[in-house]
DNA sequence: GTCTGATATGTAATCGTTTACATATCAGAT
DNA sequence: ATCTGATATGTAAACGATTACATATCAGAC
């Protein structure tokens, strides 16, 4: 493979004048600009991204990590994320630390090691630790789930608004039993939505027991199952379950539809994050929408101000309570 | 950042040798060892993979491409992928494009930059022609779909054969009128699951109409909708769908559904990917499931071996029927 | 004919590693 | 005391670009 010496030499230039040529960085004399460009077609020459980004020391890489990607809801922030890195001639190396733990230092090596010039992270089970650490000297976002202090920008929603309305919603209709299917509330997700569930329950006076809340130990379709089934054996069954996640939401329905309970009449479920599938399933699940293209480029969009310096600051989004058949007579 | 020579210096030593301890790649005696490792760490040295990169010339990046996020079928074989590259401290960049087609072209400008060391692509959209010219001088792997000769080698199932027993089913369940929805038939897997279908019609005498073949324009939930609103407005109404794609058949199965039509006794749904959401649907979906994990570790492997300039050779996998209730009276 | 400033190009250092080759050191054999 | 071979370390040249600085060229003004 040619390089910008042989370049150089075909074209009877310095490699400087390749350079300069290959970057539109300073003036050309349009004969020596044909010149080069007639060699670097006859060597069919690629500059050779190493070369560079070892003398620019960047990468031009970014890093988002998260936690699974079974979960539809990341890919449209991907979306979002890739959009705006490319725009911007970054590329984004996206990184699933779910399977295991140490795989997280992995990634975040390669910040440190420079083959990732920051980070975006959507994993709430990450070390946050570790993450303020990297923070100091690194550039690094929070997408979704954050850090409840200001140490690191995030960009995120109001999560507890958005259950305490999804919940209302549920009371609204009417139901006076309401079950959550919480998941790992040492997320701030999970803490801020039940936090909001509970607001909305004291608020309307109605009960809350231990018994309607289910942690799921994932966030599968099967989690959401599981927590139907153990709902259906409580003494006082409840007559609606809100979900932290749409996943679970949808193992719900299905249980419930299974059992032959009728939604939403017997049973309304709400889910959480707007998924794909959630206007797929039978009945379709009302759910609360966060605005996952637009939080991903706008993520991408602050990590790459704040690789370059500039100050960036934390942006909290807007969400919408979407009503569909589940809680629909 | 502290680099190389400066932890040299303060160990007192050479650069070389501390590059030796870091790589174990020569015999260094311990108390240099000890020496040089108190050096790291009191100057917290973290190795650039800019400048290793660089002298190495590679990357360790492989360039996954892939249609786009929002197909489930694709995170299994990412997950696949991901495990082999990692064990092998390759990581892998993944990308979407999907939206831009120009977009595949900055893509594969990464191999050609040496910002990526080697392909997976899983992209049926790719420009194929662009690919065998890569191919000559970057090593690249299909996955799923690929090009039919032995150019480039791949990963896959034998469609045909997985489309002919999914249809082989329907019929063996009586039925007689068996539509089909298809995608984009320049596509090698869409075309061979054609002929699958095809071949178990011819077979059994079976009619073979026009008006029971669906292309769809996409592969989202709402293009099986379409195809069944397309289907019912048929003058012999089918009673069964096959579908090249979970996507396709769940959407189809949605508005079978909501059209009050039983399933499967007035119709019956058999769709191809086994992606999680597909055994959540109401009623679940029948469906041919790929090894997908299996077939993306496969695929880094025989990558990885072709970087290395190891020959590697084409696999077809196996796959299965998987009987459910969208087809279970 | 000299000077000035603008324009175009060349020179060489630099980014941070790895590694071929050269050299130093030392134990054990003679 | 010298030699040998093994072991440990150092020297310096890559890898392939970018860029500060120096220099060459030239048109126009005097």
């Amino acid at each position: 493979m040619a390089n910008i010496q042989e370049v150089a030499r075909k074209a009877g230039v310095s490699s400087a004048t390749v350079s300069r040529v290959l970057n539109n960085t300073t003036v050309v004399s349009s004969r020596t600009k044909m010149k080069v460009e007639k060699a670097i077609k006859e060597l069919q020459y690629e500059p050779s991204m190493l070369g560079r980004n070892l003398r620019k020391s960047e990468s031009r890489l970014l890093l988002v990590l998260i936690h699974s990607f079974s979960n539809p809801f990341f890919s449209k922030i991907i979306n979002g994320i890739e959009d705006h890195s490319i725009a911007n001639n970054y590329n984004i190396l996206l990184c699933e630390s779910d399977s295991d733990p140490q795989r997280e230092n992995i990634f975040l090596n390669m910040v440190r090691n420079k083959l990732a010039d920051g980070v975006i992270s959507m994993n709430p089970a990450v070390d946050m630790e570790m993450m303020l650490d990297l923070a100091e000297k690194h550039s690094i976002i929070f997408c979704s789930e954050y850090y409840e202090n200001d140490a690191i920008p995030y960009v995120t929603i109001d999560n507890e608004a958005a259950a305490y309305k999804a919940v209302k919603h549920l009371i609204k209709l009417g139901n006076e039993k309401i079950a959550f299917i919480s998941y790992e509330e040492s997320f701030v997700y999970a803490k801020q939505r039940r936090n909001g569930y509970e607001r909305a329950l004291r608020e309307f006076g109605l009960p809350m027991r231990e018994e309607w809340i289910y942690n799921a130990g994932g966030l599968d379709f099967q989690d959401g199952v599981q927590a139907v089934r153990k709902f259906l054996q409580c003494d006082e069954r409840p007559t609606a379950v809100f979900a932290v996640s749409d996943t679970l939401a949808i193992g719900a329905l299905k249980e419930v539809n299974v059992r032959g309970i009728k939604i939403p009449d017997e049973m309304a479920v709400v889910g959480f994050d707007n998924i794909n599938f959630s206007n797929m399933t039978n009945p379709t699940l009302s759910t609360v929408s966060q605005p996952m293209y637009d939080m991903g480029y706008k993520a991408a969009s602050m990590l790459i101000d704040s690789i370059q310096g500039k100050a960036v600051d934390s942006v909290i989004m807007d969400h919408e309570l979407i009503i569909r058949e589940s809680t629909l007579s």
